[in-house]
DNA sequence: ACTATCGGATAGTGAGACTATCTATAACAG
DNA sequence: CTGTTATAGATAGTCTCACTATCCGATAGT
């Protein structure tokens, strides 16, 4: 099929697709002239797993564009794996004071408790480290006491995406497997916080909105 | 303090300042003249506040300004909650296939499985779905199936998270409690993020580099 | 033959988040 | 009291991002 088909089936724009072309997130079509170029159903599932990146898992075009080349290069699993886990966190640059010294002595703490293999260069930790400085910072170091629940939750549920991205892509291949991957590291995040902002406006609803007193609707 | 000082103080620019100010994420100072205003310590910690809110939450300066509006309103508690909470979802326009249908109900079973009242209004509700439509378009139904496991961990985070906003504030005043529930509510989702990434290295470390046979590092 | 479409290159757009400049002041050091 | 620096507020400029639009000389299809 030619672009146009391709963005009938796709629902992505003409243009869109050019700059995805461009930017090199989708391979360019087999070549049949020198202004004639053919697209297969690889290109149409490719631009769906753009789109869901970009607009589903909230990842930018330059973050999407790493994951995709961890998913075409050739790469272990692991690494296409870390690729993925490094586009969902946030690390902007940190200070170096005195709370983010011991936010970082915290989450290292954890890591020793659970026995978690995390290199020293893992994202998540940074990420994690910053989170618990700003709440001290802010004057709310106690939020960060539930960082264990916190994360016996995660590692449960981690280790089920994981299996569930092996178990479902046996003999798939690697391609196949890598996509997946990938796929439920990325927007498994947004299904995560997703039901997270349920069950919160649940558990409000019965902490607060069940007691009448709206104890916390007016100035004490 | 006059804006210099405030803006040592905090860490942040003079001319962002101004910008925040313009913006009316922060309260303007006390006018000590024509040209002259008064800063305060509350000024340096909603100061901090804001950068929290967009660098560690990783918020627009818009979805900031909705969060912080209702700081400053005068509404109850659980509609401040409400709107920490719909800023950390993206919600992108829906489209309307098979898929997207077969999702909401899925959301809606799960919902109602739980017992959650959450209203059909919920941006949590739509969010999940489009999760949930996005597997299946690409080919990955089986990712939402997990979706029970997820939901009762968050059900369990969320109720010590409320339960931790409100006995933490108590006779702390309004401003406090809900500067609590937002900043919690926020930072929580980047903070369960980065350990979910923890938790993934790892469950990939114990699955498969544990696994010496390489088992998906070449095309099968 | 003719019109719609194509691939590819280049340039333009609109939103978002600042950043710079300008204009009167006002504060302060010598 | 005078020169330097800082200030509030207004307006305009900048930079990045993620597209869009426009051209161009080929095709493709009728």
């Amino acid at each position: 099929m030619r672009v146009g088909e391709l963005s009938r089936r796709s629902g992505v724009s003409v243009p869109s697709i050019k700059y995805y072309l461009r930017e090199g997130m989708l391979p360019a079509g087999e070549r049949t002239g020198p202004n004639q170029a053919d697209y297969g159903e690889d290109h149409v599932r490719r631009l769906r797993l753009v789109r869901a990146l970009l607009d589903v898992g909230g990842l930018s075009v330059a973050a999407a564009k790493e994951v995709l080349a961890a998913v075409d290069g050739d790469v272990p699993l692991y690494e296409a794996l870390g690729a993925a886990q490094d586009a969902v966190v946030t690390v902007p640059g940190g200070v170096s004071d005195e709370a983010a010294a011991e936010a970082r002595a915290k989450v290292d703490g954890l890591v020793a408790r659970r026995g978690w293999r995390v290199t020293e260069a893992n994202p998540g930790r940074r990420a994690a480290a910053d989170v618990l400085a700003t709440y001290a910072r802010l004057g709310w170091p106690q939020f960060g006491e539930a960082i264990d629940d916190y994360a016996a939750a995660m590692e449960q549920l981690a280790a089920r995406e994981v299996e569930s991205v092996l178990s479902g892509t046996d003999g798939g291949g690697r391609e196949r497997a890598v996509e997946g991957a990938v796929t439920g590291t990325v927007l498994g995040g947004s299904l995560l916080l997703a039901l997270r902002v349920m069950a919160q406006a649940d558990a409000s609803a019965r902490l607060l909105g069940a007691d009448p007193s709206d104890k916390f609707t007016t100035d004490s």
